[in-house]
DNA sequence: GACTATGTTCCATCACACGGAACGACGTTC
DNA sequence: GAACGTCGTTCCGTGTGATGGAACATAGTC
């Protein structure tokens, strides 16, 4: 869908990348036609950028249908980046302790532009379909943990009218009324969304020094699982949750 | 340490791999210097390398040293590997449990050419100093979970005879006794080991259709938490965590 | 057999990667 | 304060290697 393109004469280290993240996006192994045309290069060129990737070992080939696919080396290459990551390495034991209690789904979100990306995330041993994966981006006026970091930053006005224009599809974003609930988020703490239909969820900030959230954790579980005591409950570990992490972050 | 040098004029995109390699095998940010000379490269080359590669948005330099680091966006890209990792996917809930009745940090870990790499890993609320990390990798016959795939591996007599001769320091590996332990390990189902000093292991290998261990499950604790009874205790959950993911995995 | 869609190899042209050198900005040492 | 060393950045002439078109190869379809 997402026209990828990379525009004319761009050079090979783009271009390689480019392929990478066509590769890294797709669910399933692509051929080299798909690839071409998605990124709008010359058949040659890709298969050289991909020979060049197979002897480094980021790409494979598969033996029959020759299709390629990124390999573990490249996961290896980003898994150190996030392993030193100080919110994602702070929050690790709250995370775990808080989906212990709550016994739901709970994630790990920070911002990137106008997206919150997820960091991490424990699931519930009781499964649900969850389409959000950790390493995934999701514009943050949709969800819950975006509202909470959204709440504190101040450029949310901006944030929610970028959303909305760039939005396709179904969705529609009600700036306003947006713009209302995180005034409320403000006040209670904590935000709400329904991002996917069916789930719940429900965030709060890690609010360090300084006016701005640095993270928030949302606690998602499937709303007819949800009655008014649960919610109660989610809310009140997830907040105490929230506030021990930020004490102890901000002692770093 | 290791000299991870390119060889002379080996085209843009190796090298530039080699810089993202050498960033995030850094623990914290590098100058440019360390980079050139880590790459034996041209200060110029690697400059605009990284000139180029902050444009593409996978690395950033911190304002006042002027150091470099990969950003998340690289990790970004390499998440998406591993969220379609079929043995990650599918053990995901087994080592939750596990790691719950046992209350101790377990790992999953495949075979990567002679080394095991760490897939995922749930810590113990009880927290250990650990240094392994997930996307890091050890030479197989040094870990638990390495001697469980070996166990079951056609070629174990060279991985360890190649081990044995690449290890540096004061590690020894004596190949006599630890191909007796693998017999151990087939006839017992699971393998120990004591990688981290003070830290004891267990695991035992998923074995799906076919010889071969598609991967392994390690559980591991400090030696002085562990008495005879909690050893079996562990070995138990261990070896029915293994057998039930088998199952599911040979379903699929 | 003719046809289409696909993956791979080849090659002449020229853009762009290369590395040496020069420049600028600090910090250290007498 | 001058002379030095270290580091990061920019510039530029040279030549290597990336480029994309075309030709070749291989399969599947009617």
């Amino acid at each position: 869908m997402t026209a990828e393109q990379v525009s004319a004469s761009e050079g090979v280290v783009p271009r390689t990348f480019a392929v990478l993240e066509a590769l890294t996006r797709s669910p399933e192994p692509m051929r080299l036609s798909a690839l071409t045309l998605r990124l709008g290069l010359q058949k040659s060129t890709v298969h050289r950028i991909l020979a060049g990737l197979i002897g480094l070992g980021y790409v494979q080939q598969t033996a029959e249908t020759g299709c390629y696919s990124a390999t573990l080396k490249l996961w290896e290459l980003g898994a150190n980046v996030i392993t030193e990551h100080p919110i994602k390495r702070a929050a690790s034991g709250f995370l775990q302790e808080l989906q212990r209690v709550t016994g739901e789904t709970v994630s790990l979100v920070i911002r990137a532009g106008d997206d919150v990306l997820y960091l991490d995330k424990m699931i519930s041993p009781r499964p649900i379909r969850f389409t959000t994966r950790i390493g995934s981006r999701v514009p943050a006026p949709l969800t819950a943990g975006g509202k909470a970091i959204l709440a504190h930053a101040a450029d949310a006005q901006a944030v929610l009218e970028r959303t909305a224009a760039g939005l396709g599809g179904k969705r529609r974003l009600d700036v306003a009324a947006v713009t209302a609930e995180l005034e409320q988020v403000r006040e209670r703490g904590y935000a709400m969304a329904s991002y996917q239909p069916g789930v719940v969820g429900f965030a709060a900030p890690i609010m360090t020094r300084g006016p701005e959230a640095a993270a928030a954790i949302s606690v998602s579980a499937p709303a007819e699982r949800v009655d008014e005591t649960g919610r109660r409950e989610i809310i009140e570990h997830l907040l105490s949750t929230c506030a021990s992490m930020a004490e102890q972050v901000g002692r770093l």
